[in-house]
DNA sequence: TTTAAATATGCAACCGATTGCATTTATTTT
DNA sequence: AAAATAAATGCAATCGGTTGCATATTTAAA
């Protein structure tokens, strides 16, 4: 293994001081641009690497952001951590990223690992059992900037990048109203997530605005997963038939598809018999028959988004007030398992 | 914000020399117990962070290790992943993850990348279309231990963590032979990958043993992704249906399961009328009904050994020697799409 | 008690890039 | 040509933890 070649070799070479090449690298404007060309032309030739480590010992940067998502495993999740990936990467930042598997506890504690590392930034999204973020208290005083996207926690002074989960809400629930649902079933996430509550919220106003009262029953919470759907499919099944939904708005694509699969397979059309809405655009929402209309939720740009927010409060950039509220847009993907009426 | 602490802060209050505190922090053996706990209560008291740019710097490693992956949007990778992350993070070791999206100029310039930020050890799963790896040239000559996982690359001397897929294939194969399967059509990927190539060599052993002919016409090369899985259907349904095949063995779950609705669509029933077994365990194997016969991959355990060795060759361990073939266990999941005969 | 051995701690150089300030060199102005 | 200004480069300290070797202290052996 040979050495490594650091600035005080090209020095040498180059009959140059360090802090000559120190700055020639970088381009520095002082520096006189044939001096430049010289110093990265045998840079270059002497197979020259930058030292992350002693550049960050003197800068007090470590370029690294940290990325605590509850899981890892949605199509979702992984579009917003490539929309991160590409921001962060084009400007020279590394990504930590860590799950807490929707436990407070392991948020807690990955939050401390982030800490101890030095993170210049974290992006967080909550896990389903976060009810308070004492836990992030140490970046809030160490001034480490915090941005929340997806679920985030309301009143915080931080910057948050979501959609605009009440609208989206709406819209699906109209959407199933002017289908000509009557009976719509909400099946939804826990509440302690503003996600869920605007989501709900959104389910309340569509209703209200068509006239159809709010049937408290008609609201099931759960953690949404496999097993969840299912459930709520068991539970539809049991019902007395003239009693049960015509419709089903499910806060996620993942429980409204095994809730449908499961439903078919005890004989019920889909959407004859009761129509679906989901939620997220995952890919399993185009492999389900029919395929289920769900709201797009724009994982990339929301990556894209909350990194650029995060870098322009670590650049000091005014425009980016520590308080803002980002909504990115989604919009409704009419599919098969909501139309009723032909178009 | 106030100023951080460092070993030198430690030492003037605790009348140590910073040496001292150094060893103390690491619980050296030189160094006598009552002082080290002085240490570290005093670093607790004074909330002392290690600070591991200068430890790096000084020590010339980065206990940081690379994953390059072509994507991240399958359950498996993300298993994978997660199994990584769970074996590094206990060792104190960092992980950077980029993907190639399956492109090689992407991968070329992800592990540049990554060379460049000095990672202690690379771990990576090859694109479809990377054809050789120059592009890890620097790695091995600087002797930076790089482990293969799921993909490799056949020859190289380097440790590669994979399952049997000769075997597993033969293995599905096998079983669809036994449910009186005899025009069993293969969905592969591209063959430049040894994955595909070995399935393709378990698929055609299990005919030979059965005394089935082999039929060139009846392995059709893909990417395996959504699309693909519809188009060969569609080539399915433009055969004479006597001439179809009874039986359909896709190299991955998302191709089955796209194939598999569109043909339902057009009428035809699965496992009557055409089988069909998988490759993953994906999620979606489980969604589609019926649900779909697999190979169990494990995913978190295939990230766990590959780094488990990545570390090993890092320490040095003799055990595991730089050209080690792992095979992980995989089996054979009998589900609906395939069960023809009732057991 | 003296000497030898073992244990504990300190000194000082080092890892490699950065930067405020000083100095040298080149260019422009009078 | 001398003085003033601008441009280019260098000096030396700094970031914070680590380690080979030297020194000081304690314990055990003679």
């Amino acid at each position: 293994m040979q050495k490594e070649i650091t600035i005080y070799d090209l020095a040498r070479v180059l009959n140059l001081s360090p802090a000559t090449i120190s700055r020639g690298l970088r381009k520095s404007s002082v520096i006189n641009q044939k001096t430049i060309q010289r110093i990265l032309d045998k840079a270059e030739e002497m197979g020259y690497r930058h030292n992350n480590f002693a550049s960050n010992l003197r800068n007090k940067r470590t370029k690294t952001l940290g990325i605590i998502v509850p899981r890892l495993n949605s199509y979702f999740m992984t579009s917003v951590v490539a929309g991160m990936e590409d921001v962060a990467s084009k400007e020279g930042y590394n990504l930590i990223i860590s799950q807490s598997l929707e436990k407070k506890e392991l948020e807690k504690s990955n939050a401390n690992t982030m800490f101890n590392k030095r993170i210049d930034g974290l992006l967080i999204s909550l896990a389903y059992t976060t009810t308070d973020i004492a836990h992030l208290q140490p970046f809030f005083e160490k001034q480490i900037p915090v941005v929340f996207f997806d679920r985030s926690f309301p009143g915080v002074e931080s910057v948050s990048v979501t959609i605009d989960n009440r609208q989206a809400a709406y819209k699906a629930t109209t959407h199933l109203i002017e289908q000509g649902c009557k009976k719509i079933m909400h099946l939804t996430g826990n509440l302690n997530r503003d996600i869920y509550e605007n989501r709900l919220k959104g389910y309340k106003q569509a209703l209200l605005e068509h006239a159809i009262p709010f049937n408290e029953g008609l609201v099931l919470t759960s953690t949404l997963n496999e097993q969840d759907g299912v459930n709520t499919a068991k539970t539809i099944l049991a019902m007395n038939p003239a009693d049960r939904p015509d419709a089903v708005f499910c806060a996620n694509d993942i429980s409204a598809v095994h809730c449908m699969v499961h439903l078919k397979q005890q004989g019920i059309s889909i959407p004859e018999d009761i129509a679906f809405v989901g939620f997220n655009n995952d890919a399993v929402s185009r492999m389900v028959e029919p395929n289920l209309t769900t709201i797009d939720y724009p994982g990339h740009q929301i990556g894209e988004v909350a990194v650029s927010c995060l870098l322009h409060l670590l650049n000091g950039d005014e425009r980016v007030k520590n308080t803002d509220q980002i909504i990115i847009h989604s919009s409704l993907l009419v599919r098969g398992s909501s139309l009723k009426k032909k178009m």
